[in-house]
DNA sequence: TCGCAGCGTTAGATTGATCTAACAAAAGCC
DNA sequence: GGCTTTTGTTAGATCAATCTAACGCTGCGA
């Protein structure tokens, strides 16, 4: 149907809007970057999607989806979490490890495997790394998070994912002794630096901007990111 | 590390060679046949695959493998037979829907994941094709046995596999009401079209030699393919 | 033993995905 | 508003895998 290179465009696409940036274009360079091509090859690709109908583009603009890249696009992620999440739960792999097998397997096209796979992982909603598994509907549950880089002090907040699927990130985080769902406090936030003093299972610790930035959380009570009344 | 195509030649060579036919080396149209490609398409790759030192190749000669590419050609169809395993005992496949799947699950590159499926399977011997998985080190069992073409009368077998994975002969093979490890009995062959008479769970059936050349016997009573003196 | 059918090779073209180098447009800044 | 930086495009090349068409070996059978 859509060749190796085409799915990972649009995943990409989908993944710097939908996901990562909650805005619903992207420009050239960025796309590169994050596929680690030259600009040039993506204006030709970024052509043939349009061609395709798959793409809203024009000379000098940005990239946004049409429906049907959209969905192509959120297939491909769909499959891509549903195999993390095989590798994780039934495999055992540590979740620094199942990314770089998912990007290949995520590229098997059968809809029934899909969702056999969905279905013998119990229908997940959430991949190990907290992010959310698109259904073959192509909706998804967007939960109301913030990062805790932007977290205020002495409220109690949930991790529910990570940004950063990069071994060194996750490796880190493993060390620190944190987990998706532990409850962390923002105690203090260095005003010239930057670092960030948590505390966490009767830890207290202290970590860096760069790190936070990639650590989504929800309030630990109402399970809301704003800014609540809780306490 | 190899490429996608690489790996289906080295395969392909393993599958004329060491299953198929039993002799060491194949021809070039044959290969072209059997990977549906132009014969001067496999003289180019087989020149590439020499020069990587994966095949031993002269111009108008056979093709066979080296050490390297038998070891990466069985490390393909470990791959295949494992995840065929594991659509049909796990997500419930079919038989005759697993092969094209497995197709595309066999070239992701992680022997990691290729072994821990193999624990989290049981560490299978056979497919459900009842063909043998080569292990990870290269070596496979290979059961002594004989084609259901070639049963003689009166003795009972016990059909340990099958080797052509058409959705059509899989199907029909499903129809008739048989199963790998049933036993089966050679009645009469017909001397003038080479029709076969068989009994298996008390039913008699009359199948072509087409059919019964793709279905693999051992004796029931000893397992070995061979006329034995068993009856 | 010789000719021809079948097997295998070569040359040249195509397609898809990528690159580099040079250029063009848009955005940002004073 | 004009200069500079950033962003994006074009042209032309490369590489892998394939094709077609034409040609070169080889071995079997008469």
């Amino acid at each position: 149907m859509f060749s190796f290179t085409e799915e990972n465009y649009l995943k990409s696409i989908v993944q710097l809007t939908v996901f990562e940036e909650g805005v619903d274009e992207v420009g050239v360079n960025r796309l590169a970057v994050y596929l680690d091509v030259k600009p040039a090859t993506v204006t030709d690709m970024v052509k043939k999607l349009k061609a395709k109908g798959l793409i809203n583009y024009q000379r000098y603009g940005k990239v946004s989806l049409t429906e049907e890249g959209r969905l192509i696009g959120l297939r491909v992620v769909r499959k891509h979490r549903l195999w993390e999440t095989f590798l994780h739960d039934k495999l055992k792999f540590n979740w620094d490890q199942i990314h770089e097998i998912a990007e290949q397997l995520e590229h098997v096209n059968s809809s029934e495997l899909t969702n056999r796979l969905d279905a013998f992982l119990g229908f997940p909603e959430f991949d190990p790394h907290g992010d959310a598994i698109p259904r073959a509907d192509g909706s998804i549950t967007m939960p109301y998070r913030k990062l805790l880089n932007e977290a205020v002090p002495d409220q109690l907040y949930r991790i529910i994912a990570v940004s950063d699927n990069s071994n060194e990130f996750l490796r880190l985080f493993d060390e620190m002794g944190l987990n998706i769902n532990d409850e962390v406090q923002m105690l203090v936030r260095n005003d010239y630096d930057g670092l960030l003093h948590i505390l966490f299972n009767g830890k207290e610790r202290t970590i860096s901007p760069k790190f936070a930035e990639n650590i989504y959380v929800v309030c630990a009570k109402c399970g809301k990111a704003k800014a609540c009344n809780c306490n």
